[in-house]
DNA sequence: AAGATAATTATGTATTACAAAACACAAAAA
DNA sequence: TTTTTGTGTTTTGTAATACATAATTATCTT
């Protein structure tokens, strides 16, 4: 008998506790009612003695949803529906230190691919303002030499206000959240040796396609502007 | 006095909740002690005591801590730190009915950077088992007449595939994810109409580009591919 | 010495009590 | 009449206690 009978055959037991299964119901009870934001969630006691379950582990498990911001309560008012905040409490959970190393990497990865993919909205909602504002941030781009520290602050907000342009605030969340995520990579030594630093295609380069090219040039100046990461994550 | 004024003068009071405060104090201490996977954590009537809060609000912090699946819990073994699954967080506050429509329209161009972003992911990493599976995949490509299910569910299988040939498991499981979003999406005319569907670069074509192509071709073949999407967007 | 049994310890759940905020409405004051 | 003030009520937030349950350790029996 190999795995996937066995799978078949024996269902797995239910290890969850009370907690999580009323969480369960709670968010299927969202669902099933087709409730939306301002809503109203019925009272903790009648919750308790719907799921016949103690006071306790209902405020527990809303508590969790609390978190999500999926639910708001007041005294006296209760519970109501709320519109969650992804990234948010994605921002939880991200602490480099505790993640493991594959996660780590792959959140590396991550970035790459969105700096590139993005370049199509970056050309398609780029504003004259944008353009002004980005050469004057390439104006004083710093020569490689310089203080390692400026060097990141001004990596920083060039490529915020890539993703700011973009017009896509989820995008940019993620792009803050995972800042701090980057500086340790960097030194936690997981991607192989830094490589000689060669400059590929500036960010005045980039600012250039920007104003004077097509998605797909931008597409191709982020790449190569982008080669020391991907040579260090090939090797 | 304008406001920017009043809130240098004023700090805005405390109004988070014992648990919050106490949920904040734990993650903390997680960090501060360096703390690593596997190490245990104090029993929860040390922290009640040590907090001078009640074992009820301790446990309403580990409980959301649990949740993001930065700690474990035993009985009679006590709490162990753990490392969260990131993306399986943000499973449970990704309900697309839910959710504001800002962020959806977001998260649907989330997909589409990814998936130009990837490309040379994909070059890098693909092997010649993955282009066989590709071409087994594509050879039953459905006619654009054919059953919409039938379209759907290949699609998926599809770029399904490509997410995986990236090798970057956090992305594989984002796109798990979003998956259910984009039905969503369509159906709820979040994007104006569907435009008449023309169909540009061909699953075929992808392979094709994967197999004897660049990365820089890949990129252009997918942005291709994507374009009645990207119609929507932009229109 | 091996295995069964009991004691111990920490988490999981239930119950009760009360504090604190939000609301409703009546009573008092202008 | 209108505004303020008070008073009661409801519902969440916090605390305290008790006991159930699982895992570990110690103890006992043969």
């Amino acid at each position: 008998m190999n795995l996937p009978d066995v799978k078949a055959a024996l269902h797995a037991i239910d290890n969850s506790s009370l907690v999580e299964k009323v969480e369960e119901q709670l968010v299927d009870y969202l669902v099933k009612n087709n409730l939306k934001a301002g809503d109203p969630i019925p009272k903790e006691l009648e919750l308790a003695s719907s799921l016949g379950v103690s006071r306790t582990v209902v405020r527990e498990a809303m508590s969790r949803l609390r978190m999500l911001g999926l639910i708001e309560t007041k005294k006296k008012k209760g519970g109501v529906l709320a519109t969650p905040d992804l990234i948010g409490t994605l921002e939880k959970s991200l602490i480099p230190r505790i993640m493991d190393e594959a996660t780590l990497r792959d959140l590396f990865e991550f970035r790459l691919v969105l700096e590139i993919g993005m370049a199509d909205l970056i050309m398609a909602r780029v504003t004259e303002d944008d353009i002004q504002e980005l050469k004057k941030i390439v104006e004083i781009e710093p020569d490689l030499s310089e203080d390692l520290h400026f060097n990141i602050e001004h990596e920083t907000r060039f490529h915020g206000k890539l993703y700011e342009i973009t017009g896509n605030s989820t995008l940019k969340k993620f792009q803050k959240l995972l800042l701090p995520l980057f500086d340790y990579v960097h030194r936690s030594g997981l991607l192989g040796k830094q490589v000689p630093k060669t400059k590929y295609v500036s960010h005045k380069g980039i600012v250039q396609t920007i104003e004077h090219g097509s998605p797909e040039m931008l597409r191709n100046a982020m790449r190569n502007h982008l080669e020391n990461h991907f040579i260090r994550l090939f090797s």
